[in-house]
RNA sequence: GGGCCGGUAGCUCAGCCUGGAAGAGCGCUCGGCUUGCACCCGAGAGGUCCCGGGUUCAAAUCCCGGCCGGUCCA
């Protein structure tokens, strides 16, 4: 932000009660306020805390705060509006909800679907992982889960609602009424605020050193141009629950007020000694001014808490960086706690590796203080304790959360020990661990500096300061991203047709008014090469995982096939396979495949009921990660945290199946979004979220209720059968599921049955006979194997007991040739050389040419050197070499084995000593 | 989605850097010792060195591609 109109910041509202606009004298930001002698913007850094010596409200906890705020603002003509998932599954450019304007991003915000309610009130709980490193060092100002109480008004153009003067004044009548604060204490610093493309002014509410609230004013677009007014203008303010909790408490940090009922029972559980009174105090006032990622004010910190409270500097250190490890933990189980409930599973990619992140987090810090406690009894407690205030969803997914929790545990364990074990090599090698092996066994194993440090130490290695960029290092080897958030779809029609395509009215979509019509005729309203546009189609265009339609058009005496079906926006366009150049505004007559489009929607609706099976037998954290139907078969992708059992996978297809035969009706309803979501949840999202007022609802009685483009049997009945063909883990947290169904079940079932003839053909018998005759063979298999084995043994000593032999200077030199054996070959050198002061030389067939391997015994290492025959059979045109003790050579030439292995022997003697 | 690490006996792994005769411990089988045991002693069986290609006289080892797992980061 260069230069703002300071004219954004001037309201009546501070002009009536006597504001004065100053500037801070640190920061130099302009600030509001009633005192005529703060001189500073009364905002960390500028000021130490200092609230506890305010007059207010007292003893608010956050459940306390949170009902406050939200019958504050509904008495002030706000409707309360529930929160959503901590999991942004609406958005796409966002895993985790990060603030309460999240929920109606971009919907809401774009103009296209009205709000909830105008204007509104809603506490969100919202993650953010950005600060996790800070979290428990800044003692409460770093939070990676918090709930974020929101105002929000929403100005159209032609409705306007409230704006600066009455959101200011709110604020204003919320921190003096409410939670009693003097009005002179109150300051309001001007800031700017940028995110999510949008921009405005904003004013950040601070009392006492804390900052409470920031009220921002959504008013331009950030373009290339600048800053653009948009049209809808937007209140989006966030007040800090958990801070107005401990706002009211004489407590030193936030987490003694937003864990109270935990406290002390997390002390005993970690073993860990609460820090000195005196000592916590002392650090709480200035935490405000700390910079965690600056070691010089990290160092005044220290020196400052120790000086105030009379112990060293190491000591101090020490104390508070423990009492950071207990905070990190309380904070990162209620996180993991509140992610997992939203059904988040933990993976290596996406929102599942957020998840890990913070399990790991944990497992980390509870591994540092030596603790004896595993983390799934501490999200245990946490799940338990915001389950029975906020999240009942704790409480309802609570064995889900426990069983991910060990799990994550359980591979926690493994990989530690993987690392360690990998040190113990390292240190086998060196006696040093590098910066560069530190950074390696962070990158690869997961191990953090100090965990190696520990391990190298009782290993008696030396390891090599940690550079204090290390996490910047490790980032430096992972090069650029690949693009943030979820993949998005790419272009399917050549740039100019969609172009072209963007400028017809919405065509009338006939397979949704009607899914089992097969004929229709239909204006056609442009052609452009093989793309027709027609006023109204059938013909379903690939979208929502479904394939496309195919069959004909036949217009102006032309019969031509439609290939491919696509959707540009409202628009269809029909791809053929011929052009219809000249027919525009001609009547055209289509004819869909009714085949095809039967099996796509009897498969479509089979995975809707499958996906209703999945959920009940694994579990309410399943969604949707993917899904795709062809005519021949349909898959399904699920967040799931491990393959399902067959006998899991088997009640499901039960499962399944009962709803087929129950004979559902599968009904289709156009419905506002807004009472959509409010009825169903956003469940309705399985397969993405339309950015649209109204959302097309496809519902299977009580089993399944899903937002959906696709088209639908009327009846379950109709699908006939559900068949699992295939399960794999897709990648880490998500499951794929193959399914063929109706009269693609009896296909699947021809396939196998030509599979088993197949098979049985080749072994011999009849399909029925082919499991015994498998077994058979495989034994006779094993069998023959170990015949062969025996063999090549009897011909090794075959070979060894019929090799010349010869005695030269004490050492038996023996000589044969084993013909095509190579096994053999290896034995029977192994057998002459086993007794001692031998030599043995064994020639065999290899390709087209003659391969010659010699072999000293162990005795007579540092002896003999077989390497220097290498001259000598090189004359005879072979390659090779090998060690002093082995050698092999070979000769691309067929040459006769008996001379060589003459000249060979020879040829020793000549070399030996 | 990307970087890094890994895949060798039923299990846990060594060997790979520096190419040259496939290893250890546990488990298994048999024998001995023992009233019994997570005892001890001896012998033995057990291998697609993940898959495919390349380099080489020679590849578990080096190179390329793929699959699978781990880990860090988007």
């Amino acid at each position: 932000m260069s230069s703002v109109d300071p004219g954004e910041y001037r309201l009546s509202f501070f002009k009536r009660e006597g504001f004065e606009r100053k500037k801070c004298r640190y920061g130099g930001e302009y600030f509001w306020t009633l005192n005529q002698n703060q001189d500073h913007c009364n905002d960390a850094p500028c000021v130490e805390y200092y609230f506890w010596k305010l007059p207010r409200r007292r003893g608010m906890s956050v459940r306390d705060a949170r009902q406050a705020f939200i019958r504050f603002f509904e008495k002030n003509g706000h409707q309360p509006i529930e929160p959503r998932p901590v999991v942004a599954r609406w958005r796409d450019d966002l895993y985790l909800t990060i603030a309460s304007i999240v929920v109606f991003q971009p919907h809401v915000t774009s103009g296209i679907v009205p709000p909830p309610a105008n204007p509104l009130v809603i506490v969100q709980p919202s993650i953010r992982l950005e600060d996790i490193d800070h979290v428990g060092v800044t003692l409460g100002r770093h939070l990676t889960s918090f709930e974020m109480g929101g105002h929000h008004a929403f100005n159209y153009e032609d409705k306007r609602i409230y704006w600066k003067e009455e959101t200011v004044e709110l604020a204003y009548q919320f921190f003096t009424k409410e939670l009693g604060i003097p009005p002179e204490h109150i300051t309001f610093k001007e800031s700017w605020w940028e995110g999510g493309g949008n921009a405005g002014p904003s004013f950040e509410v601070t009392v006492g050193g804390l900052e409470l609230a920031t009220l921002v004013f959504m008013q331009y677009k950030i373009t290339e141009r600048g800053y653009e007014p948009i049209p809808l203008k937007i209140v989006d303010t966030g007040y800090g629950i958990e801070r107005i909790a401990w706002f009211t408490q004489d407590k030193p940090t936030a987490f003694h007020v937003i864990y109270a009922e935990l406290f002390p029972w997390i002390y005993k559980a970690l073993g860990v000694e609460p820090a000195p009174q005196k000592l916590l105090w002392a650090a709480a006032r200035d935490a405000g001014r700390l910079d965690p990622d600056n070691p010089a004010s990290l160092r005044q910190f220290y020196e400052k808490a120790a000086l105030d409270a009379g112990v060293s500097v190491k000591e101090a250190r020490e104390i508070l960086l423990r009492e950071a490890a207990v905070y990190s933990i309380l904070d990162h189980t209620k996180t993991l706690a509140l992610m997992l409930a939203d059904g988040i599973v933990p993976s290596n990619s996406g929102e599942g590796y957020l998840a890990r992140l913070v399990a790991r987090r944990a497992l980390r810090l509870i591994t540092q203080l030596g603790a004896d406690i595993s983390l799934s009894e501490i999200v245990e407690r946490q799940a338990k304790l915001w389950g029975s205030d906020y999240y009942p969803q704790m409480i309802e997914t609570m064995d889900y959360i426990l069983r991910v929790t060990s799990l994550e545990e359980e591979r926690y364990r493994r990989s530690l020990e993987r690392g360690l074990r990998e040190i113990e090599r390292v240190a086998k090698r060196k006696t040093v661990i590098t910066r560069d092996d530190l950074i390696t066994l962070y990158d690869s194993y997961g191990l953090t500096p100090d965990l190696v440090a520990e391990a190298a130490g009782k290993l008696g290695l030396r390891v090599e300061e940690v550079p204090h960029n290390f996490y910047a290092l490790v980032a430096r080897r992972h090069g650029a991203s690949g693009g943030i958030g979820r993949p998005r779809e790419k272009a399917i029609l050549p740039a100019d047709v969609a172009q072209w395509a963007k400028g017809f009215p919405a065509t009338q979509l006939l397979f949704h008014q009607d899914p089992y019509m097969r004929e229709f005729e239909a204006k056609i309203l442009g052609v452009r090469g093989v793309y027709v546009v027609l006023d109204k189609t059938a013909f379903y265009p690939t979208g929502g995982g479904q394939l496309h339609d195919t069959g004909k058009i036949t217009v102006c005496g032309i019969e031509a096939r439609v290939v491919r079906v696509e959707k540009m926006g409202d628009v269809v366009v029909h791809v053929l396979d011929r052009r219809l150049d000249n027919c525009e505004g001609q009547v055209a007559r289509g004819v869909i495949d009714w085949e095809r489009r039967y099996s796509l929607m009897r498969h479509h609706t089979s995975v809707h009921v499958l996906l209703g099976a999945l959920r009940r037998v694994l579990g309410s954290h399943i969604w949707q990660a993917g899904a795709e139907k062809t005519p021949e078969k349909a898959r399904l992708d699920v967040t799931h945290y491990e393959v399902p059992s067959r006998s899991e996978i088997a009640r499901i297809e039960r499962l399944a199946n009962t709803v087929v035969s129950s004979r559902i009706p599968v009904t289709v309803s156009v419905i506002d979004r807004n009472s959509a979501e409010a009825k169903y949840g956003m469940r309705l999202y399985q397969g993405g979220v339309p950015l649209s007022a109204r959302i097309r609802v496809v519902k299977i009685g009580d089993w399944d209720v899903e937002a959906c483009f696709g088209t639908h049997v009327a009846n379950t009945a109709e699908i006939g059968a559900i068949k699992i063909v295939n399960v794999e883990k897709l990648q880490e947290g998500v499951v794929r599921f193959e399914i063929v169904a109706g009269s693609q079940v009896a296909a699947y079932a021809r396939e196998l049955e030509q599979q088993l003839e197949e098979a049985a053909k080749l072994i011999g018998g009849s399909p029925r006979e082919l499991v015994r005759r498998l077994k058979r063979v495989l034994d006779d298999n094993a069998t023959l194997k170990k015949k062969m084995k025996e063999l090549e043994r009897e011909i090794a000593q075959h070979i060894a007991a019929n090799a010349s032999s010869r005695e030269l200077c004490g050492i038996k030199v023996y000589a044969a040739n084993a013909g095509g054996f190579t096994e053999a070959a290896r034995e029977a050198l192994r057998m002459l050389t086993r007794r001692g002061k031998s030599i043995a030389v064994i020639a065999y067939k290899r390709g087209g040419g003659v391969a010659v391997e010699i072999a000293a015994s162990r005795d007579l290492q540092g002896i003999v050197d077989l390497r220097r025959i290498r001259d000598k059979l090189a004359t005879l045109g072979f390659k090779g070499g090998g060690k002093e003790l082995h050698v092999t050579f070979y000769s691309p030439k067929s040459q006769d084995t008996s001379i060589i292995l003459d000249s060979l022997t020879t040829a020793i003697q000549e070399c030996g000593d």
